[in-house]
DNA sequence: CAAATAGTGTCTATAAGACACTATTTC
DNA sequence: GAAATAGTGTCTTATAGACACTATTTG
């Protein structure tokens, strides 16, 4: 028996080796389940903020906590495929620009989810349009986040009537978050694929107010020093040398810029 | 049955909830075999290069290949420990610095393994001290091969005899590599902890020659700049007041610097 | 016209990089 | 002293950011 796993592995062709492959029951390595995690971000027009989507589960384990959209990935997809999948049937918006969506990394403590091995594969979307939130079967509630910081420069998400810290999360879902956000401050100055959630063409207004929300330095900036280094200088984003169209509030009309390709 | 699963999931508590959960036979989705991959870089102190631990595969799948060291993923353990793991039996190292080892990203493409659903969680790790190679049992071969550019600016690695580039690679390990070389040169100029190679203290001119490879800003970069830029202003490196012993070589007694805390 | 808002021009401090010059060692 | 190597000083240029000023719109 020994000599012909031999003989496959190191004498056959490839093909050969492979089709006797398929043939063996292989005594399998303990297997993870593998799911998908979604940090979808997104940007209000209506109080033109930046704004994370975020499910209230309904069951157990980390029932009536807030989590991370996600799922099961297929044996016939990638995880980046999985969360494509996700989002398209979370929010109906189906992604095509490849970088709306970064993977943040593997997220594989054995003891992240109480019930069994479950590893997930973390995305950060940046979607565009804004859709409204609705939940699905295993969520009592779904709905959109203002990100925001608190005193102590901590993470916070805003909605109406709920203020949520990274600690009243499900799951390892602070790590994720806290690993997202420190992946787009990093790349923010080579990167910024965050201002895709302004969609095709925006206003340096919006695009201060999102990249607020990872570097505290945009705080201070006019935005005419922010024109002149991330659109006259540098190779990010440039003028369309169109204006915003009924703005509806006084004020010399916005250019409108977008993300060079 | 379904009253009962749903008692459980929403109506006791999580830890009735999870005592009922193990007793349960649950149809599971399709899992895949989790692996991690290590691409490990370390300084050879006899020809001060930057080098990578490649083996010669001895069997089918991509027999003759050169490859990345890996390894399968125990349920006890996560990805990260399991790379420390594999890094501790190759190589003999035990890493203690966490900034030694970074994790890349998952590799999920379902077809990335022609046998079966294998998953790879790649990890980039700076050993230090270097050691010598040796093959393993899955392995025809082991060795340190020097990171170097062809004339196009493609990566290739050198070793003695054998030039070899990242299409000669088993799996995807093209991919794997090409996603760490960009994330390591994104991330060069906050956090060089690729000279973690250089042990402790070392040299300007060591320095110069490990990032080299990964952005070749600092091929005509003078020690005098370097140290300027990043010793003397940067909170990155500092001086460590020691000078190098025995050079052996002519020249003014070189400055050993370290990575800051 | 006042208020609101955005974009431009200008100045200053700092930093990066080029490069000549100095320092220290081996042979 | 010549060759090899590394570190320092200085100059030029580019850029970030502060901030005053200008532009355009609403009401």
């Amino acid at each position: 028996m020994l000599k012909e796993k031999t003989y496959y592995e190191t004498q056959a062709s490839e093909a050969e080796y492979l089709a006797w492959y398929k043939t063996q029951d292989w005594q399998t390595y303990d297997k993870p389940a593998m799911t998908v995690d979604n940090i979808i971000f997104a940007f209000d027009p209506t109080d033109r903020q930046l704004k994370l989507l975020l499910i209230e589960r309904k069951a157990h384990p980390f029932k009536d906590k807030f989590a991370l959209i996600g799922g099961f990935v297929d044996p016939s997809e990638s995880a980046k495929q999985a969360a494509l999948r996700e989002t398209a049937e979370e929010t109906g918006v189906k992604i095509t620009d490849d970088n709306q969506m970064w993977q943040i990394g593997a997220f594989t403590d054995p003891n992240r989810d109480p019930r069994q091995w479950i590893i997930s594969v973390a995305h950060a979307t940046f979607l565009s349009p804004f859709v409204a939130a609705h939940a699905g079967d295993d969520a009592k509630d779904a709905r959109w986040f203002a990100v925001s910081k608190d005193e102590t420069g901590a993470i916070v998400f805003l909605s109406s009537d709920l203020t949520i810290g990274l600690d009243d999360l499900a799951f390892d879902h602070k790590d994720i978050i806290l690993a997202t956000f420190k992946r787009i401050k990093e790349s923010l100055d080579v990167t910024p694929d965050i201002l895709h959630v302004l969609g095709d063409e925006f206003t340096s207004t919006d695009a201060l107010a999102v990249l607020n929300c990872f570097d505290s330095k945009f705080e201070h900036y006019s935005t005419g020093n922010f024109v002149k280094t991330y659109v006259k200088n540098n190779p990010i984003l440039m003028d369309t040398g169109r204006f915003e169209e009924n703005p509806n509030k006084p004020g010399r009309p916005k250019k409108m810029l977008r993300l060079r390709k």
